[in-house]
DNA sequence: CGTTAGTCGTTAAAGATTTCACATACTTCA
DNA sequence: TGAAGTATGTGAAATCTTTAACGACTAACG
């Protein structure tokens, strides 16, 4: 498995979960058939982009047709690794951490929270969403192999749970703190900032100011 | 006020707030100076970058010395409007919705939420986080002059409340909803996609081996 | 079967962002 | 005051990303 070693651009790697996303539902309601520029309409993403995207992979269209959902799907369920769920550790079930547990992941994706962990007395033991809560000092002993977990805690504790993280093998961390943690090189952490999020729209409103001709999309 | 006309990288506009975010918590620590470097170990982004970021803005360092972080900051403050609050709305009190109620953006921020709306009418008149609940069917009589929103509903809904927004007036939405919504061209969108941030880790942690010499920092 | 309309895959160009590397100028300290 | 050390601001190069444009091929239909 994998001699797709022509490296992705990590802008087409960000989309490809999105382009997923829609196919699926394009597969569920029934659609056998779409081109490049109906998914650019639906993701919002230029259908040029799209067409250069999929390119990588190599010829998965073909002309004048456009692309078959079911096999464009089934290609990137491969691609994604959809087939074998990702188990990942929670930490913080405060509201944030909360509203995690009760997205259901699963559904659309490849990803499962199997367990979360909190520092409040009160919540160890009870389950959110259906996952059991456990005591973070239990971290390192019950964490097992899993190597992703969401970082939902005060950003004063976010940097001392990672090293925790980190010791305990962990490979990646979807940061929600404020808090930029370091971590060995071989460790991966995506930060996502919803304040600093807020903050930017605020300021690109104020100093981008879209006229009628512009079109413009997020991140 | 704004001879600021040559406009600034998008790229650069992002980090502002992250930027500001830590000058502040350098201001509280009673820090006078702060090279670029420093910076760069704090908030995780190349020190070259940093410097060039900030020459956008003009000369506000001094050779040899660095920056001044009082300076810098009260620059900051300006260039990002800290002075004035924006204020937001928030559609959907789920769970994530409650998380952002809860989460006290004025701290460190100019935003500040000051109404949500729901459907739930077990919600309505409560206040979560200080901020009092409306129901949905109020939306275009209580926005008032509100100019931006923050979209937690179900995405089923997404795009219809999003229409309501629009002709209530709004600028900008931050939708956390997986749904792409369609707004005119003078209206500004940025989706954080959750599920799509966390199978996007998980791609990369399979398909991006971090090896002991390369750092990588997400966006 | 031939013509028209449609759509991909890709080359090439443009645009955006990051990074290097260093001249320049300030700070510090003896 | 002068020498050594520091750190900026930026020109130039490198890298990454998007977009335009179009040749080649397919589908569909009369």
């Amino acid at each position: 498995m994998d001699i797709e070693q022509t490296k992705i651009p990590q802008a087409t790697a960000k989309r490809l979960p999105l382009y997923y996303r829609f196919l699926n539902n394009l597969h569920t309601q029934g659609k056998l058939r779409v081109s490049s520029k109906e998914l650019s309409d639906a993701v919002k993403v230029d259908s040029a982009t799209i067409r250069r995207d999929f390119s990588y992979f190599g010829a998965l269209g073909k002309k004048g047709y456009g692309y078959n959902v079911e096999y464009l799907l089934s290609f990137f369920r491969k691609t994604l690794d959809q087939d074998e769920t990702t188990r990942v550790a929670l930490i913080g079930v405060g509201n944030l951490g909360t509203a995690f547990l009760n997205y259901n992941f699963t559904k659309n994706n490849n990803t499962k929270i199997e367990i979360a962990f909190d520092a409040n007395e009160e919540r160890i033991g009870s389950e959110v969403g259906g996952v059991g809560v456990e005591h973070i000092d239990d971290l390192e002993e019950k964490l097992g192999d899993i190597s992703v977990a969401i970082l939902t805690v005060p950003s004063s504790a976010a940097q001392g749970i990672a090293d925790r993280l980190v010791k305990a093998g962990i490979s990646g961390i979807l940061n929600f703190t404020p808090a930029r943690i370091s971590v060995p090189s071989n460790v991966r952490v995506h930060h996502i900032d919803l304040a600093i999020e807020l903050q930017a729209l605020v300021y690109f409103l104020k100093h981008y100011p879209l006229n009628e001709e512009e079109m413009e999309e997020d991140q």
